[in-house]
DNA sequence: AAAGTTTCTGAACACTCTGTTCGATAAAAT
DNA sequence: ATTTTATCGAACAGAGTGTTCAGAAACTTT
């Protein structure tokens, strides 16, 4: 790829990213990133059909970033048998987003939380269907999943919404608490 | 009240109400409302400031009427001596959205999923904080009541985005279920 | 190093939406 | 019947969007 693209890519990207700390996307302007990034506002968009494309792939490169190395490597684990496995991995995916803690406390407000919640949900549902199928509670499976799959993303949206302050151990550990099934 | 501000008024909800059914409402326009509800191009902007004001009163008044009368007649009982208590109250509250069916899935998309979620928190927190605090889990108190008020709106809204098809009851069983407490 | 290719630039443009203003008209209140 | 208040709608200024295009600048190829 042409070093111009990256450039003027990665200057798009700081730019949005630097403006997310100060204001909501969606009092954003094109104009404000295009000065931001010190950029022609047509090479904005020749990179870019509109400003909402350029959240969505943002968003999507980064939230790949936090998810694609968790999921592959344990996905031989068998959850259902072991709880600590489960309990490394979610410790796991905290500590990823807290890697990216600048990125994605200023990517939290507005719209583009749902981009979040969409990517998390997808993940965790191919992470751990299988799992909270297995698990001993009578209620139908479609609810089980919407619940442990919700509550976590609800617990993980709340964590970052207070500052990421508590370590996610103590996170991970007072959920899988909240949690029903066998482990009590 | 004027009854011309009521009738303009009125026009200006039923207008919304009806674009939401088709559209999201970032991409709602004033003018598209202006002309679905017959009125005067200054004449809405005498009623409301923005497009925002407009649908933030909407929602006031809406979720007013849902959650009102739920809260005041029911707040002498004590959930944590009675479940059945706190079951009852869970299931009005799921009724009284089904009341308002047609509105309500109209507005949960978008922007104004959030004033929802807002809305219901403050209630929640305020009806059954007491009650969540008496739990015997072992979990700091303020995870306690995230846990058990995100849990419990996120499984209204998948109820919600689902169509509103099953029965109250059984939501609120396969709810009460999954949450961590005495009752096994 | 010269020629060819691709990207960036920025001004100019047409367009859409917003929110305001104001004189005329119609409806409600007293 | 008179006064007050609400609506109408055209006209306007302003902000933002997305496109176009010719020239400059940066990369690639030979």
């Amino acid at each position: 790829m042409d070093r111009r693209q990256i450039k003027t890519r990665t200057a798009i990207y700081d730019a949005l990213t630097g403006l997310l700390r100060k204001y909501r996307f969606e009092e954003i302007t094109v104009q404000q990133i295009i000065d931001e990034a010190n950029i022609g506002r047509s090479t904005f968009y020749s990179h870019f059909e509109t400003k909402d494309q350029l959240l969505e792939q943002m968003c999507n490169e980064m939230f790949s970033h936090v998810f694609s190395d968790t999921l592959a490597p344990e996905k031989s684990h068998d959850y259902s048998k072991n709880h600590e496995d489960m309990r490394a991995l979610l410790e796991h995916i905290l500590y990823h987003i807290l890697d990216h803690k600048e990125n994605i406390r200023s990517i939290m407000n507005g719209e583009s939380e749902k981009i979040f919640t969409r990517y998390f949900t997808e993940y965790l549902e191919s992470a751990f269907g299988e799992v909270i199928v297995h698990m001993d509670v009578d209620v139908p499976e479609d609810f089980k999943k919407q619940f442990v799959i919700g509550s976590f993303i609800h617990t993980v949206k709340w964590w970052i919404g207070k500052g990421l302050k508590e370590k996610p151990e103590k996170i991970i550990d007072s959920y899988m608490k909240c949690l029903p099934g066998k482990h009590h």
